[in-house]
DNA sequence: CATGAATGAGGTTTCATTCAT
DNA sequence: TATGAATGAAACCTCATTCAT
């Protein structure tokens, strides 16, 4: 995991791995895992259980739209703070590890987004926009982090929090 | 330009590349070009040529921030349409090419929406938002399209582009 | 045996036969045999053993040359039914397995077929052929039979003996 | 071809094969063939084709079936004598490398011997035997010869001719 | 401009073997 | 007897690059 998000997916060979991990074969890797595919399966499930598990206790007992969608994106933010390496990691692998699997569903598994979107417009709480085009827009704002990040080391998560909270209030609710 | 379009920058190795271009010797680009990095380079050069031409049409004569935010999320799906590999290539490129360039002067000299929002709030139009936080929410939604795309191939792009348009023009604005 | 019979020699590493002992360590077999030649040489041996035993019971009490090759084929024959995988996998450790010990020597213990056909050639009963060319004759068309077997699996070997003791006893009688 | 048949198909590896062609890097073997079944088809294909060469002119104008039968055998043993890598390099890719072509249609293709059989019977000539074991059986004597040259490398191959053509002509012929 | 042979580094993976537990 | 971590060598293969022609 933090090879990955110390060098990039592309670059993060079982050599390097082997390396930081003071290991002096990189047989030992194949040992563990049958194939650089179930490594990186691997680290994507422990990542996204351990993300799973902070957004979990980050919205409970949530009753309200607007308040799950500030919860979403502090929660995750937060999550970033806990664990810098973690989320880095997984984003890189999913964009150029090459799984197989159902991309729509592990989508929705991965992100309850469109839920909560969905929600607040049943309840009449958000406005009617594009579903899709919502939550793929605040999900992409929340995965850039860890990149601009990479640019700009000293970015303050606080403040970054504090303004998408209020950017997407602001496009999401409904105005009478 | 097209092979990085369609295998991912990763997977564009010269030798693909030759055979897409009907060469059958990788030789001949390494005649052309000292390194791999300067194709890269090129190819960035290039389709960023390109894009400046069309974004300096599609802005042309605009004197108000807000036409000129509609117009800069306008232009940039116009050009996804007009040439659907040329940006998928050069983000692709930018994210994995590891160039040594100052990033941000680059980012700001490819982005010119960084300016149109400290306009925005210097003319009272715009609500005293981060600019950074803005303007890198707003190039991540246009960035990530053409990923969009790849996972969902009949995304209708006039759509998106009203979604979005609507989106940051609720997110910028002034409200009293 | 089984693994050896099964993926073929080249396949049958540690790990292979590992797996289908339901040992979840290679290191096992490290520890009950100092190296991979000594535990082909016992699987050799064990066959070897159980064929003797075999063929010892098939030829005892025989006074004549040519009941003596008649016994010799169908007796071969009869263990490759009794036991399918042993000579399919001896022949492949013996054809690949490298050993160091005199072949000659060896062949001459595995296979009493020489002596019986020298036996022959002194009692006035077979012709005078060349003996090695016959008795390679004989054994290779035994040690093909496994491999036939492989790209026919309904080979009947009741009509193979048959069909070899006709084709020998026809190569190897003195005619007037 | 000259590394298989010294070192046997399975330690000529690429890496033996470049030593022995005094190149530097293994690389260039995958730069000439997509993979190492395809190098070993192409050498498999080469072998193949000289022998149709040489075995199309040993049986040019035949109008008997034991004359077909004695040219077939002399001819193959001739071809070892001419070419002493080829054969032996051909069988032991065929034995251990594992192709997925029709191995039926294959052997066909590279036998003839059955059709000679077959054409023997019919014209009242051969004795009324099995012709899947016959075949085999000759097959498999001339198969091994290259094996038993590698125990005994002094092996008179005229006197092996000579010694195969009157045991299968012995095997086959009709007598009344 | 174009080819094709050649190189050396590096990639993942499999292998037999060792060793502490 | 059995496990599982660890090793180092070797396997096939891909890559960017060089060079003579």
């Amino acid at each position: 995991m933090q090879t990955i998000a110390e060098l990039g997916y592309v670059h993060a060979s079982f050599a390097q791995i082997a390396k930081r991990a003071n290991l002096s074969s990189t047989g030992l890797i194949s040992y563990h895992f049958a194939s650089k595919k179930e490594l990186d399966w691997a680290v994507v499930q422990e990542i996204y259980d351990r993300l799973t598990q902070h957004m979990t206790k980050a919205m409970a007992g949530i009753t309200h739209p607007h308040t799950a969608l500030v919860a979403y994106i502090e929660g995750l933010i937060g999550f970033m703070k806990t664990e810098p390496f973690a989320l880095r990691a997984m984003i890189d692998i999913v964009m150029h590890g090459g799984f197989d699997y159902d991309a729509d569903s592990e989508r929705e598994a991965v992100s309850p987004i469109s839920g909560i979107l969905r929600w607040g417009q049943a309840e009449g709480i958000f406005r009617d926009f594009d579903i899709q085009v919502m939550a793929t827009t605040i999900q992409r704002s929340l995965d850039g982090i860890p990149l601009a990040q990479s640019t700009n080391p000293n970015l303050d998560l606080d403040t970054y929090a504090r303004e998408l909270v209020e950017l997407f209030t602001l496009a999401t609710q409904k105005r009478d």
